[in-house]
DNA sequence: CGTTGTGAAATGATTCACAGCT
DNA sequence: AGCTGTGAATCATTTCACAACG
């Protein structure tokens, strides 16, 4: 359809980042934001901003800026967010419980429409507005509730075995909460959260500028 | 102390992922691991894996590989896995108190020790074995039980405050849920999981995947 | 004026390729 | 033979700087 070059990963995450943005930005009613600014909120530079723009066309005026609804709007069509998703929740544990009650998803045009789980235990409670259902029952929800994206939220131990049900239902995409690194056919797309690597990542930043103030002194 | 190059950002957000695979190495009772098998196991290529090792030192013995566990050892070391960190969570929602009570920390060398919120209806409560404490008690408890690290679950609109209160009572870092970017002095470390960034980022690569089977027909 | 969009330059990261060790 | 450590080459991303525009 729409000739693109191809994206920069940085730049694909920055766009979400932009989407956040420009929604509080319309929400304290601003009508124009100019790159300058909208990097200054992100801590980027106005030349990364437009740099970044411009891998999907042409959105601003020249000396005035861009018309901040509209932007947002041409981002969110760019990123598919003007049609929402259905997802399916596998694992409902803390974790799980957690993300499919998370409020935040459904108004950015993600929705839970399923909960699964191994555990007899849980399977048939009722949970965040959601019946758990067995793993037996993920082939027939996805295609029925054309499911587009499974979120795991296992222990790291069956995370594998549920992805590998995940895309033999159907699914394009898995976001995988568990600790472990998954294998998935490149005809499906993986996104991972791993609030260790998270954690971890944060406390070497801290040890690094600890050792940077020390050889200061 | 060591005489260090600055470290790539990739390369600091890859070690975490090395200590996850090794760790998983170690118990499969592996001894021995090349740059080749540690890096096909996360998708990196072998020049890459020691590349990365190679901003720290010397590791490995050429014909062999590298012993897992002084690996393991010497990466811990480096990243600070070897002294714990003390974590204080601020906002006990549905996020914060599947964070609070969330198993693999603890076993990774964080450890929660106090907790927070601001709404007087859960102050007091126990979770997780934690009293709940309101944020006045913030500053006190991160001097007095050596709270390195804030972790913020609270809703958007509080995370700023939230953040200066912890910088004010002196955390090293802090680690953001909160869909908002957050601004703190030069000398506190920032680091954030938005789990809408994560979603949307993973949907944005479905679309970008289904636009070129398209192109492709 | 102020601001965009964009080539060109600079910086940063990854991959290559091979000398040297075991 | 097999593998590490590393300089050199390639590739990717960011920043610069400025012409064109409202």
């Amino acid at each position: 359809m729409s000739e693109r070059p191809r994206i920069p990963k940085p730049t694909a995450i920055r766009m979400s980042l932009y989407l956040r943005e420009l929604h509080e930005s319309i929400q304290s009613g601003r009508e124009r934001i100019s790159s300058k600014l909208l990097g200054d909120a992100l801590g980027l530079t106005d030349a990364q901003v437009r740099k970044d723009l411009a891998c999907f066309g042409q959105f601003g005026q020249p000396g005035v800026g861009y018309r901040v609804s509209d932007l947002r709007e041409r981002i969110r069509h760019i990123m598919g967010r003007d049609k929402g998703s259905n997802l399916a929740l596998v694992g409902v544990g803390n974790i799980g419980r957690a993300i499919l009650t998370y409020r935040r998803f459904q108004e950015d045009g993600f929705q839970f429409v399923a909960a699964f789980d191994q555990s007899p235990q849980v399977v048939g409670q009722s949970i965040g507005g959601f019946r758990v259902q067995p793993m037996e029952a993920v082939r027939a929800e996805v295609r029925q509730r054309r499911i587009d994206i499974g979120v795991i939220a296992t222990p790291a131990e069956s995370a594998q075995e549920v992805a590998d049900c995940l895309v033999d239902a159907g699914v394009l995409g898995i976001l995988n909460f568990a600790p472990r690194r998954l294998t998935v056919p490149p005809t499906v797309c993986l996104g991972s959260v791993d609030l260790t690597v998270a954690l971890e990542q944060l406390a070497f930043d801290i040890s690094i500028r600890r050792e940077l103030r020390q050889d200061h002194s």
